[in-house]
RNA sequence: GGGCCCGUAGCUUAGACCGGCUGGAGCGCCCGGCUGAUAACCGGGAGGUCCGGAGUUCAAAUCUCCGCGGGCCCA
């Protein structure tokens, strides 16, 4: 959602105020230490890992579609950079050229036709459009720092660079070398308000729904019928506007006709199954007069729905076969017009038709088609309907919905046209397309061999001319003998001048064409073929045209060598992946990368498509501030990015925020204490015994694996999952269970152990998540190393990926499962009996856990359980005990395993009167520490303190005042029977197991 | 109209390729605990027609087919 308050970041104490001031912190740090550049320059010697930024089109804000690959891109790319690779290239890139920049700058003029770029110069327009583009790329650059997103933005590539054009140049002159590169009169997709051709990859982007009008006509045949009563042919359209230029009539040589007469004697012929659709009604339908197939309608000859507009030929108005007829739609006769259909196009060419294109390039009827001259061509549906309806030529009239393609930029409808074109002639290079294609690695996978094999496999042509201004334009010159030359470079064009190019030259649209080049051969002035090409040609070349390949030498570019890594939308499966496979497979012979990631589309909290009409498009921008760069990425990593997915801050606070917050409270709770107690962090694994650091140093070990494997597959998500789960157990078990040993006074070998081993835990993962959220991997890093982000202190981004240095112990894995698994079972036991856990018990027996639960913990299962479950005793039993009636429900709580590997658990149903004199000492102390709180003493601030108190209580404070003391640092405990003064200092408890008490706090 | 993909608790998801314990987690919710990680932390519980239907099988969330819903792409 695009909320209506600006960049109201919520700060202070929320966890995700906090999570924007720790990011805050490290930006700054990252730029005080200039750490991106640093990391960028990293591994100059190390092992080549190829990548190509695929360069977004700098002519708006960054949108969501712009955020998710990026997320992926960088998650690959500091993985490989942390395992000591070298990145070529890490040059961000920048798509200048094309429509979307074009139509900006046509609409803050509000121009609404190409003859207006005119009226104003193309050269002014064009620096207009090269500003446009350089207005954004700031923009660009604040979206992709605040993100975390590492590219050498100094030193980006622009495809409106002349160097940049120039190796496209070059590359186009190889495509046209071997016969891929053709100029063809065909029917295309085609925009009357951009004056221009699409690609299909285009069109692709504007398909929706609209409504058009469904004119069914009767043509009069020549002749009539057999016993001369008027006869006609039923044809159906959706395009009135091609009308004028209907030249013949197809037929399904194979399918069924019938014929049938109206009242007043006519005949009409249509397909038989079209009958059901004109008259759905049984008891409407006509009779049927005569049937037969297709192919005996071949060969008639009709009157044109507008007789006069185009010259008869022997060719012209008559029935033809075809096999693009279907029983379908319509009436199963269709309308012809050679100039706006691609089967029409290609029926037209077989029998000789020709052509009649009554319109202007922008889409407006020319006189030759008189009662419509100068409409726009949707416009004149209505108007020549209206005159076939007043002729009589017009037999129904309806709308029909359906879906049909739009302009991509302008949102105008297009229309099929035929016109001349440039064509790269993909459908040479299928086999080699499919074979290159074959060895990808798409993630995921079935992409390779569906949506986008399939693709290939249709082997269709790409239309690369545009008749446009700012593009690379296309390099070729014809001189009036109809001698062509395809100019591969700027020495080559200044051959061709005759004298060196102006200096600076600028390849682009007009100054190209001002140029004045000579033929070779005849000697006459040669012209450009009007035209630039299709911008995704520009950006399919950016592996070679970034590096100025072949021009520079020396360069790390490597012909025989693709992409490693490439990371973008679906979409961009006929968008980008596609120009760089077809480019790479005719230049080089070799796919263009080995590793695809394609994310899914983005949809709104609620799962709803986003869309501009619906205004629940997220600015990542303004998301980012709100939410924090980390939380959104790990939002996006911990989702199924493959597919479409929500996104959206309610989704990242569910799923992106959370783990953070865990593992930021986890860093707190470190650095708490070791304020305190100062114990060095331990950059290598510490040597200890004890069985619960030896566990989370395994369960590290597998994690670590885990995440590098994951991440070698380029697969976040697992990764992502993975540590979660570790933080996870970090935080419910190693760190609850570790508590008493940081409460110790002294640094004693098991705090040291504690502490060294969480120190070296959070470094290691700090380096394991450095790719996903290289924020808070920072500021872990920091906090743990002791750095501090002080001047001069070393970057986790510049450190080396961290290697598990500790064999996994599976077998103590797997035994913490089972101590966990009886913890589960005693909590609930303790539940049942409505014991809280400040209370202890007398006892606990088990029986049932596995051998090697026992050998693992040696003689420390018991005290383990003895602390976390707050019992005196833990004795381990042989099963049968639980067999028979040993534990009376009076006295015991139970729990029986019931299937195999499961222990039995039997706890003390109550407390004897000592150890509730006990639990109640620990609930006096609680609110002893709760009202040190209150006063906001320092943990280790000493006390003098004087508790008031009754019965019970009185007894438990006298039985316990030792121990109260040492819990509350209280130098003294003076404990009193008598009724305590009512002065404000003297805090009274209620509800102590029933009972009340009053103390007095001052500090010593 | 065609192709590809997806559908597991209110939400995010594991399990599916390779059929087999009682479909597992986190968030949220309810109950409770803890109280110097504190807008934090911990336990327990409720919550699932595994989108629906049919088939294959001793056995289906998982394999097959047919629907329904959603998404993307194409015509």
């Amino acid at each position: 959602m695009t909320p209506a308050t600006p960049k109201a970041a919520p700060s202070g104490g929320t966890p995700q105020g906090q999570v924007l001031a720790m990011e805050q912190r490290v930006l700054e740090f990252w730029a005080r230490e200039n750490v991106a550049a640093r990391a960028l320059a990293l591994n100059s010697d190390g092992p080549v890992f190829r990548f190509t930024e695929g360069p977004p089109t700098a002519n708006g804000k960054p949108h969501v579609g712009h955020l998710f690959p990026r997320v992926l891109k960088d998650m690959g790319l500091r993985h490989r950079r942390m395992k000591g690779y070298r990145i070529i290239s890490t040059m961000a890139g920048w798509d200048c050229h094309g429509l979307p920049v074009e139509v900006e700058v046509e609409k803050s003029h509000g121009w609404t036709s190409k003859k207006q770029i005119l009226e104003y110069g193309v050269g002014p327009f064009a620096a207009e459009c090269r500003k446009s583009v350089l207005a954004y790329v700031e923009t660009w650059q604040q979206f992709s720092r605040r993100l975390g997103f590492w590219l050498d933005y100094e030193d980006a590539y622009f495809t409106m660079d002349p160097k940049f054009m120039e190796s496209v140049w070059w590359s186009l002159k190889q495509l046209h070398g071997k016969g891929l590169l053709e100029k063809g009169h065909y029917v295309v997709p085609y925009c009357p308000r951009c004056e221009t051709p699409e690609a299909t990859h285009e069109v692709a982007q504007g398909y929706r729904d609209t409504t058009d009008p469904s004119v069914t006509l009767r043509l009069r045949l020549v002749g009539g019928a057999p016993d001369a009563r008027p006869a006609y042919l039923l044809v159906w359209t959706t395009t009135p506007w091609t009308l004028p230029s209907n030249l013949a009539v197809a037929v399904g040589p194979e399918m069924d006709y019938v014929t049938f007469a109206e009242e007043d004697g006519s005949e009409y012929t249509l397909a038989e199954s079209a009958l059901e659709r004109y008259f759905p009604q049984e008891k409407d339908r006509p009779k049927v007069l005569a049937r037969f197939k297709g192919s005996d309608l071949v060969g008639r000859t009709y009157e044109p729905p507008f007789p006069g507009i185009v010259a008869s030929t022997s060719e012209r108005f008559h029935t033809y076969p075809a096999p693009f007829v279907t029983a379908e739609e319509g009436t199963g006769l269709v309308h012809v017009a050679p100039s706006f259909g691609v089967d029409d196009f290609q029926l037209g060419q077989e029998v000789g038709l020709g052509v009649f294109d009554p319109l202007d390039p922008s889409g407006r009827f020319t006189d030759l088609v008189p009662q419509v001259v100068g409409k726009w061509f949707k416009d004149a549906d209505k108007i020549l309907s209206e005159e076939l309806h007043v002729r009589g030529v017009l037999w129904r009239r309806s709308t029909y919905k359906h879906t049909y393609p739009f302009c991509w930029r302008c949102d105008r409808p297009l229309m099929y046209r035929a016109l001349d074109t440039w064509f790269v002639r993909t459908h040479k290079l299928r086999d080699e397309l499919l074979a290159n294609n074959a060895g990808v690695l798409w993630d995921p996978e079935h992409l390779r061999d569906g949506r986008f094999g399939n693709f290939l496999a249709e082997g269709k042509d790409w239309a690369l001319s545009r008749n446009r201004y700012w593009g690379t334009p296309l390099p070729i010159w014809s001189c009036p003998k109809g001698h062509t030359v395809v100019v591969g470079g700027f020495e080559e064009l200044a051959s061709l001048h005759g004298r060196p190019l102006p200096a600076n030259f600028d390849p682009h649209r007009p100054t190209v064409d001002e140029l004045e080049v000579t033929c070779p051969d005849h000697h006459e002035r040669m012209t450009r073929e009007p035209y630039v090409i299709d911008t995704w040609y520009d950006s399919g070349s950016a592996p070679f045209a970034q590096f100025h390949h072949p021009f520079q030498s020396g360069t790390p570019f490597d012909t025989g060598a693709p992409l490693d890594y490439v990371a973008e939308g679906i979409d961009q499966t006929r968008g980008w992946f596609y120009t760089m496979l077809v480019i790479s497979t005719a230049l080089f012979g070799r796919p263009a990368y080995r590793h695809v990631l394609c994310h899914g589309m983005a949809l709104d909290d609620q799962g709803k498509k986003m869309s501009k009409s619906k205004g629940n498009v997220a600015d990542p921008m303004f998301t980012m501030e709100r939410m924090g760069a980390d939380p959104t990425r790990l939002a996006i990593y911990l989702s199924s990015y493959t597919e479409s997915f929500r996104f959206g801050e309610l989704t990242i606070r569910q799923t992106g925020l959370r783990p953070l917050t865990t593992l930021l409270n986890v860093l707190e709770f470190y650095r708490t204490n070791w304020d305190v107690d100062r114990v060095p962090p331990s950059e290598t694994p510490p040597t200890t015994s004890d069985p619960l650091d030896r566990w989370l140093l395994s369960r590290l070990a597998g994690t670590a694996e885990a995440v590098d494997l994951s991440l070698e597959r380029f697969d976040a998500h697992s990764a992502a999952q993975a540590i979660e789960s570790l933080v996870q157990e970090i935080s419910t078990w190693w760190l609850r269970r570790s508590r008493p040993r940081f409460w110790q006074e002294e640094v004693t070998p098991e705090k040291r152990s504690a502490y060294e081993t969480l120190s070296y835990t959070l470094l290691t993962l700090a380096g394991l998540l450095a790719p996903l959220a290289p924020f808070s991997a920072e500021e872990l890093f920091q906090k743990v190393s002791g750095n501090d982000y002080r001047t001069g202190a070393p970057s986790l981004h510049l450190l080396p990926y961290p290697r598990p240095q500790v064999p996994r112990d599976l077998a103590l894995e797997g035994a913490m499962a089972q101590v966990l698994q009886v913890v589960e079972t005693v909590r609930r036991l303790r539940n049942e009996a409505g014991v809280r856990s400040r209370m202890p018990l007398e006892e606990l027996r088990i029986a049932g856990l596995a051998e090697g639960t026992l050998r693992a913990f040696g003689d420390r299962l018991a005290p383990l359980l003895q602390e976390e479950l707050n019992v005196k005793r833990v004795e381990l039993t042989p099963p049968e005990e639980f067999q028979g009636s040993k534990f009376s429900p009076e006295v015991w709580v139970l729990s029986r395993g019931e299937k195999p590997g499961e222990p039995s658990a039997a706890l003390s149903r109550k407390p004897s009167r000592e150890l509730f004199l006990e639990g109640l000492a620990r609930e006096v102390v609680r609110r002893v520490q709760m009202t040190r709180k209150e006063r906001k003493l320092a943990i280790s601030d000493q006390i003098r303190l004087e508790l008031w108190a009754e019965g019970d209580l009185a007894e438990a404070l006298r039985a316990h005042q030792e121990w109260i003391a040492k819990e509350c640092l209280a130098t003294e405990v003076r404990l009193s029977t008598t009724t305590p003064p009512t002065t404000p200092e003297v805090r009274r408890w209620d509800d102590v197991e029933g009972a009340s008490f009053h103390l007095l706090l001052e500090k010593a």
